[in-house]
This record gives structure tokens, sequence and C-alpha cells, in this order.
DNA sequence: GGCGGTTTAAAACACTTGTTTGAATTCTGC
DNA sequence: GCAGAATTCAAACAAGTGTTTTAAACCGCC
């Protein structure tokens, strides 16, 4: 209760909307959790979804900040040379696995990010798009100079792979419970679980991909 | 038009909540575009989540019939032999591909059941929970069968990045927009495509956990 | 025909939503 | 102290939610 009532909203607005999703998370909820008057997340932020805007632009900028950072590290380490692959892998999604291991509310963010990418409403997309535009920008630039052989549309499609591996990776237990009992309180090892696959699926052969359809290679079963 | 209202709601139901979400989707939604009347949906299911589940279990449990006819068929091919990765995951995820690639419906779905695995009302998960429950017991044995050397737990987390992947790559464009253009009309490229990256994952190297003291001294390849 | 069960229709139900209002209260600088 | 701004508060607002109700229309069938 400390904090004011600004900062109180915004944590609990965060830490709902991850449980609840966008729509099912009332501004009742919200002020009640956060202990403040139904009307102070009006008067605040104007509206419900500006304050959902300023709970993910919040944390966002910051995590691509941080992405950004991290290449401009490996670049200026690799002095004009292509980075490994690996390198870029590390700088994309290793800050945002650390950022989710962050007890301290960045656990709650990355799993509403990770969530909300794929249900987005309209006004969320948009805004992440060009919450985004920067950082994507970046690094394909920089993948496209460290595997020059590989398509510019396979490396999208691989890419957006890599970002749902993330993003399951993240939201975790919740819905690893569908496949069995797992322990996911090691952030550690999630990091290493989660980069090796992630090499691995980006390092993998080229699939071949004609123009025609192609007929496919599948076993039908006998029955 | 031509349909019974059952049916013209549970196609309409279908459209909307991919296109919306769970909550975002009103019954009225659902009954202007099935053409029906607001009370039509509480007659023919009784409630709100009544449909919704309905929704699912139309598609899901064909879907996990075919995924457990496919092992089945890769299974007596083998004679008692372990699989193939490649051919289990051929079995889970291809199926599911392939659905996906069915624009008679089967596309719509697949997009809502991806997005619903990582945003789940609590009376979503646990009936997803128990409907998923004989085809992953399938699949986890003949895991365990074809990759001994894999712990069971890293197997599940890599089974897990893969639904992850699995579900960016059925969303698709929509959310690929973020990254850039992109072309998502091929089925078949987009099966080629997770089929290598899938199989690059799952293969990858194990990773070393550090904070157990405890070692894996058998750290190969994962097949 | 007309009857019984099934389906549709319109209206109202009780309730929740985000937002606004206008008066109290607290805070700030002097 | 105290004016003036900033913030909080309780209450009400219009609009939308899922559900229920009641009557009307439809259907096959003897």
């Amino acid at each position: 209760m400390e904090p004011d009532t600004r900062s109180r909203i915004l944590d609990a607005a965060e830490k709902l909307l991850v449980q609840h999703g966008l729509d099912a998370t009332t501004l009742r909820m919200i002020t009640a959790e956060a202990q403040a008057n139904l009307a102070a997340v009006n008067y605040h932020f104007g509206s419900k979804e500006a304050l959902i805007e300023a709970v993910f632009r919040r944390r966002l900028t910051w995590l691509n900040e941080q992405r950004i950072a991290a290449l401009d590290a490996f670049e200026a380490e690799a002095k004009g040379a292509p980075l490994k692959p690996r390198q870029i892998v590390e700088a994309f999604f290793g800050v945002a696995i650390r950022m989710a291991a962050d007890r301290n509310g960045g656990q709650t963010f990355m799993r509403l990010l990770g969530r909300t990418y794929t249900e987005p409403t309209d006004f969320v997309r948009t805004f992440l798009a060009e919450e985004y535009a920067e950082v994507i920008a970046r690094f394909k630039a920089a993948f496209f100079k460290a595997l020059p052989d590989v398509p510019q549309e396979e490396f999208l499609w691989r890419f957006h792979f890599m970002m749902g591996a993330l993003s399951y990776a993240i939201s975790g237990a919740d819905a690893l419970r569908i496949l069995g009992p797992v322990d996911d309180s090691d952030p550690d090892a999630l990091y290493a679980r989660l980069m090796s696959f992630l090499i691995g699926g980006l390092r993998a052969p080229l699939p071949e991909i004609s123009s025609k359809p192609v007929r496919k290679p599948r076993a039908k079963r006998a029955a």
C-alpha cells in the first residue's frame, strides 16, 4: 500500500490481466486489488484501454531496450563480423527469459505479453507493432548477416516459431499441467532448455519447399 | 442458412470466438451472425459456457482421434520397434497442421485452439485437460520409447515448446504482421517449415542443467 | 382438420460493465 | 495558518451482459 495510487493500479492491473485476460479483467477488480477507488483509474489514466497500454509500455520499452543493448554489445565485440546465431538468439530471447525469471513483477508481465501476442485486441496489436518495430528491424538485419543463405521468409517463420516456444516457455506450468506435472521453479534450467531448443530449431536443415503443391510423404494408417 | 439453427450457431460461434476471444464474444454477436434468435443458444446448449465447450469438443475429439490413429499406423508398421522421432512428431503435429490447412472450418478452429491453450478460462482448461488426457499419454509413451536417453521432464518441456511453435504457426500471419509481411497461403510450405523446425528443436543437444548437483553423464544427442 | 412436441420469437429480467459527476478530502507552497 | 490545486470518494449513469419467461409459429402424424 505504500507506493502511490497510480503505481498500485499498474501493479494490480498487471497481475490481474495475466490471470483473467484483457476483457475479463474489470476495473472494479483492479481497483479492489489496488485498494483504490473505482474512479481512480479513469482519473489517472483516462480509460481502461489507456491503462492497459500503460501496463504494457512500462515494461516493454525497457525490455526492448535491453535487447538492443545486448545486441549492441555482441556487435561491438564482433567488430563488424557477423554474429553467431547463438548470440543473436541469446540477445533476443535470453533477455526475455531472464526478465520472465524476475519474480519482482517481470514474471507476471512476461506471461501477460506471451498470452497477448497471439490474442490481440486491435488496439493492443497496433500498439505492439509500433513498440516492436525498431527491435525487429535490428534483429532481422543481424540474422540476415549471420545466416546469408537462409531466405528472408524462411527466417521470419523460424523467428515466429521461436516466439511461440518462448511464449509457451514463459506461460509455463499453467499450460504444462495438461501434459503432466513438471517443475518450472528453476529459471536457469528453463533458460538452458529453451535456448538449446531454439538453436536446434533455428539451425535445422532448410525444408524443401516447391512452389507447387507437393504430395505429402505420409504413412496412411492401414486401418 | 441452410443447416439447422444449432449448427449455424456452432459455426458462427467458432468464427467469432477466434476473432474476439472467449469473453469479448457476446451471445448477441453469435446469434446475429447465425441469423438466429438470442434465446436459441440457451435453448440448444443451455449456457454460453456449454456452447463454447461444444464448439471445442466438436472438432477436438476428432482431431485427437486422428492423432491416435496416425500413431497406431506408425506403430503397427514398426512391429514393436521404437518409432523414429520424426514419425511421432508427424503423427501429433502433422495432423494438427493439416487440420489447420483445411479452409472448411478447420483453420478457424485450430487458430482458436492455439489461442486458447495459453489463455484458458478455468472451465476451458479443465475440459481441455480431460480431452487431451488419452492422446498425451499415448504420445508420452511413444516418445519415451523412442528416446530413452532423454529425461522425462526434458521431453515434456520440449513437447511444450513444440506446442508453442505450433500455436504460433497456426495463428500465422495475424501475429506475424508484427515481424513483417509474409505469405501464409501455402499450407504445404508451412507444414514443411514447421516440421523441420520442430525436429531440429527436438533433436537438439540436451542442455546442461548446472543448478542441480546431479549431472546427466550421458548428455549426448537427444536422439 | 387438429393436436402434441419441438423450435423460434420478442420482451423483460437482474446484473455487470466502463465512465462521469460533484462534493469531500488531502496535499502543497507560501 | 490558509488558499488553491490535486486527489479521493460515494453515487449514479447509460449501455451491454447472459439468462429467463411467455407466447407464437412451425412441424410431423393419426
